[in-house]
DNA sequence: ACAAAGGTTTAGCTTTGCCTAAAACTATTT
DNA sequence: AAATAGTTTTAGGCAAAGCTAAACCTTTGT
């Protein structure tokens, strides 16, 4: 198995991201890694040359099916670390991208598995997303965000947005985590924030900007 | 916290692993990376120049305490990587060293105290190697090699060198794991090779090779 | 004591990966 | 259809970290 370097790995990830196999631009990407436009270039045209990207100039870039491949591994790699991160260590969901980051870097084929085993083959990661499998399948991605749902409605938080440590707080704050179950009580027509009611009774507001990036099921 | 290359860190590494606190060859330090004589001049100047390390054109460089204390920390997230991987993933010993050089890189004190806390605290990796304490303290080594004992004694095996894959292997063909108990049985004058008792009677023979790795105590 | 041998440092080149400034292309607006 | 605004690429630097070849110390042997 070839070997890449992080910089590389972290362009293919943004690729993913930004684009799963379709073509993504250039400022976006150099955007998402944290670099500027020429380093974006110069990056791409080495996944080029090494056949994980497809680049067509002033046009776009997107993955090759064998840079696909490679994305989906990273990914598995991230969630497997914050799923480690989270259930055996005991941080907390808002703590372990950064560590993610650093950990999927790790090669070895060998190691990934044994992770996943021990952690139970899990399928999703700690904030709800999907796993990559081994053989490059992606668990379906759940859930609704809260408001697609209809007044009334019994259900349960199966998945949140990364939208950074304030956010992750404030769901603390509010007792919310993956797993618990409400009954939708009302959405303001005028903020669209969401009024919602726990299993224990309390009733409690969600601004919009909170409830978009929560995502349910009905129950 | 400043934070260090993965080279850099390496050189830490084998300053430490060479000379504890006292100074090293540039040669010796050279090959201990696997670098030519050029690379490590080189980057020794780095170190000086983050303080972490001590030069004196032509005599040797040595480690400074800010030095020292960093090496500590890198040998203590690399034994506990190696922890990890036997105790929880499962892994042979002779595979954790290569894994552990590319976790013991990754950034993050909470990662590491988390992580012992997790393995129990534990003072001796499983190669029987001491694990840096977070202090900075480093628990004793714990053995003598086999050659030390007399005929007859009884003993138990509680560190072994990091001899290679090879080396590993035969031990485990010959069921010889840290915690065993034998009774040594004889040494042979000629070549040294020793023989030993397995506590379910069986006996063999090591060679000296072989012996001169494992160390044990006295019971 | 001096010269050869051996180890160390300097000099200069390579690659990766980032940057800024300038040039080139695309797209939009009139 | 042309000009302008916006994006992308090229050109040219810089730092880290490796290398080889050449110059420079230190040590050692006669």
């Amino acid at each position: 198995m070839k070997t890449h370097s992080e910089s590389e790995e972290n362009y293919i990830k943004a690729l993913y991201h930004l684009g799963g196999g379709d073509a993504v631009s250039n400022g976006a990407l150099a955007q998402r890694v944290g670099a500027k436009g020429p380093s974006a270039t110069q990056a791409v045209k080495r996944l080029a040359s090494k056949g994980l990207a497809e680049v067509i100039p002033y046009k776009g870039v997107k993955l090759t099916s064998e840079g696909l491949a490679l994305a989906k591994h990273i990914l598995r790699k991230h969630r497997l670390w914050e799923t480690f991160l989270v259930e055996k260590l005991g941080f907390g969901w808002e703590e372990v991208h950064p560590l993610a980051e650093q950990l999927e870097h790790v090669q070895s084929g060998e190691l990934v598995e044994k992770l996943a085993t021990y952690l139970g083959s899990p399928i999703h990661d700690p904030h709800g997303d999907p796993i990559p499998q081994a053989d490059g399948a992606i668990p379906p991605t759940m859930g609704e965000p809260l408001q697609q749902f209809s007044e009334g409605s019994r259900l349960r938080v199966v998945r949140v947005e990364d939208a950074g440590t304030d956010f992750f707080n404030q769901l603390d704050q509010l007792n919310i985590s993956l797993g618990k179950e409400f009954t939708l009580i009302s959405i303001s027509n005028f903020d669209s924030s969401i009024q919602l009611k726990a299993t224990d009774g309390s009733l409690f507001w969600l601004s919009h900007s909170m409830s978009s990036n929560i995502y349910a099921i009905s129950l």
